[in-house]
Order: C-alpha cells, then structure tokens, then sequence
DNA sequence: CTCCAGGGATGAT
DNA sequence: ATCATCCATGGA
C-alpha cells in the first residue's frame, strides 16, 4: 500500500461523509474506502493532509493502459481534490453566513465540512432513493444498489462496487430493483433511468441551465420534487445556493428563526433570500449541526 | 390549502 | 416481541 499525500487545509474528512449528503463511503482502518466514479479509493486524513491510496482498483489494466506507469498519477490526485471540493474557498463561504447565533453555532460544529462535487446521475439516483428514508436506510439500499448492479472493484483487500448506469438499470425491472428494498421509489428509479437511458433526458447538458430552468428540468422526472432537486442542484451540479428544505430544517426554520405558521412557499423564499450565495452551505451546516446534536 | 399512501429500519416499551 | 416513529412525492 503507497499513500500519497495531498494538502487539505479547511477540511474534515470525516465530518463530510457523515453529514448526509453522501452515502456510500465506509470506514476501514483510520480511513474510509468508497468509489469516486468508477475508480475506487481509500482516503485517510492526517491532520491538514490527505493520504490516498490509489494502488488497488480491480480490473486494473484499463487503469494501468491509461496512466502508463505507477509512478505519479496526478490525474488520481485531482480527481479526489476536486471530488472533495478541496478548491472551496471555505473561510470566504462561512464569512458570507447570516451573522446570528443559529448560524453561528452551526458555523463553529461543522468546521471543515465541505460539499462535495458527486456523478449526476449517482447522486440524482441515490436522492430519489432517499425520499421518506433516513440516513442509515438511504447507506443500506445504496450499497444493495450497487452490489447487484454495479461492477465490482477491489482496494486493501475490501471489495467496492460503482454506481450502476442509467442503462444498466433501465434494462432492470421494477420487481428486480424491489429487491433492494426500494419500495414504492422502485417506480421513480427506472422511470427516471430509462428516460436517461434514453436520452430523453440529458444530465449533462443541463449544467449550462440557471438555477432556476435546471430545478424546473429537475422536478419533471419521476420522483424529485423540489427538496431532491435542489440536492441534487447542491451536491452535483455545484449550486451553492441551492436550500433543500427537509423535517430538520423546516423544524431549524419554524422553532429557531421564529417562522412558526409560515407556508412552505414563504419559508422557502425566505430561506433562498436570507442565506445569501452560500445557501447550501448554510442549510448542510444547519442540518448537520441540528441532526447531530437533537438526541 | 389539507389529507394520505407508502415501507423498512430504528428506538422505545 | 410488538409498537410507534421517522420521512418526500404525488395524487385526490
């Protein structure tokens, strides 16, 4: 096993894959192992440094034909430094928080958690998964997601499976998707994969749109509503500003900003205009602080 | 606007 | 062992 080091200044490894907005990532040693697209990854942090294992992954010729040599694969090391958003400007992004002692609190739990820039369609698929189901359920039928759809990989000794494609699950079936305990969100799944299978729908060019025409794209397929699209905008299409509103946060915004008898209209206006550029941000904080430390 | 189905893990009894 | 609780979407 080589490690490689990268700095990591403003940044909690831990604290960011436990935060809920990534949810296949598992503990090994003193790191976590977890696929970043399809290669796979053990990550440890030291301190203000990252180390990166990047030796194992299974089949490993494609792997070995594109880098050419062991010796320094940069690309590897950029691509954890840009999944794990390590180019954040994360002082600049608390600094630009509302100044109250809500946020404020929120601000100094959650020291180094970053959002992290996740696949389109991993992430899009995961969250139409997520709808009614808590973090530990979410992790559960990730895992049988990718362990009877994926392919598999191999890292110190621990096997991985990437995320299955649009394609390999709209050729699945709704009664073979059940088989991960999707339940009703079976339904949305392969309606959603096939009509991205099928290019009806285009993940990637829909990075060009607004904020607002990509949530409306968003919310047209089967199973997102406004809260999943606007993770799905916040942890894979890098829209910082985008404020999923969720029970915990709704409860943050009724029982701690006062906002007690406000519809779901106005908190949600009230929220996009009162957490400024960095909403995300702002809501990942609250969220993880409030989930966290409510008993 | 309100009401409600939906399903499996998790925590309390 | 049972029971209540957690939860986003979509449709009535």
């Amino acid at each position: 096993v080589r490690l490689v080091p990268i700095q990591a200044p403003d940044f909690d490894l831990a604290r960011t894959l436990d935060s809920g907005q990534v949810f296949h990532w598992e503990k090994m040693g003193e790191g976590f192992v977890g696929m970043i697209g399809d290669e796979p990854f053990y990550v440890e942090q030291r301190g203000e440094a990252l180390y990166v294992d990047m030796e194992g992954g299974a089949p490993a010729t494609p792997r070995m034909a594109r880098s050419g040599s062991r010796e320094l694969a940069p690309p590897f090391l950029g691509l954890v430094s840009h999944y794990f958003a390590l180019d954040h400007p994360l002082p600049e992004i608390c600094a630009s928080f509302p100044n109250d002692h809500i946020m404020n609190a929120a601000r100094d739990f959650c020291a180094g958690l970053r959002i992290i820039r996740q696949p389109k369609w991993e992430c899009l698929a995961t969250f139409i998964c997520s709808s009614m189901k808590q973090v530990a359920h979410i992790r559960q039928i990730s895992k049988a997601l990718r362990q009877r759809f994926g392919t598999a990989y191999e890292i110190g000794g621990r096997v991985l499976h990437s995320f299955p494609s649009p394609a390999r699950l709209a050729e699945s079936s709704e009664r073979e998707l059940q088989k991960c305990a999707l339940g009703y969100r079976a339904q949305n799944l392969l309606a959603t994969a096939r009509r991205i299978a099928s290019e009806t729908s285009d993940l990637q060019s829909w990075a060009a749109l607004p904020d607002d025409a990509l949530r409306e794209k968003l919310c047209e397929l089967p199973g997102v509503g406004p809260k999943i699209a606007n993770c799905v905008m916040l942890f894979a299409y890098e829209r910082l500003r985008a404020f999923p509103i969720d029970v915990w946060i709704e409860r943050v915004l009724r029982e701690k900003y006062g906002k007690r008898r406000w519809s779901a209209t106005r908190l949600r206006a009230f929220s996009e205009n009162y957490f400024g550029e960095y909403g995300g941000y702002a809501q990942q904080y609250l969220f993880h602080h409030v989930r966290t430390t409510a008993q």
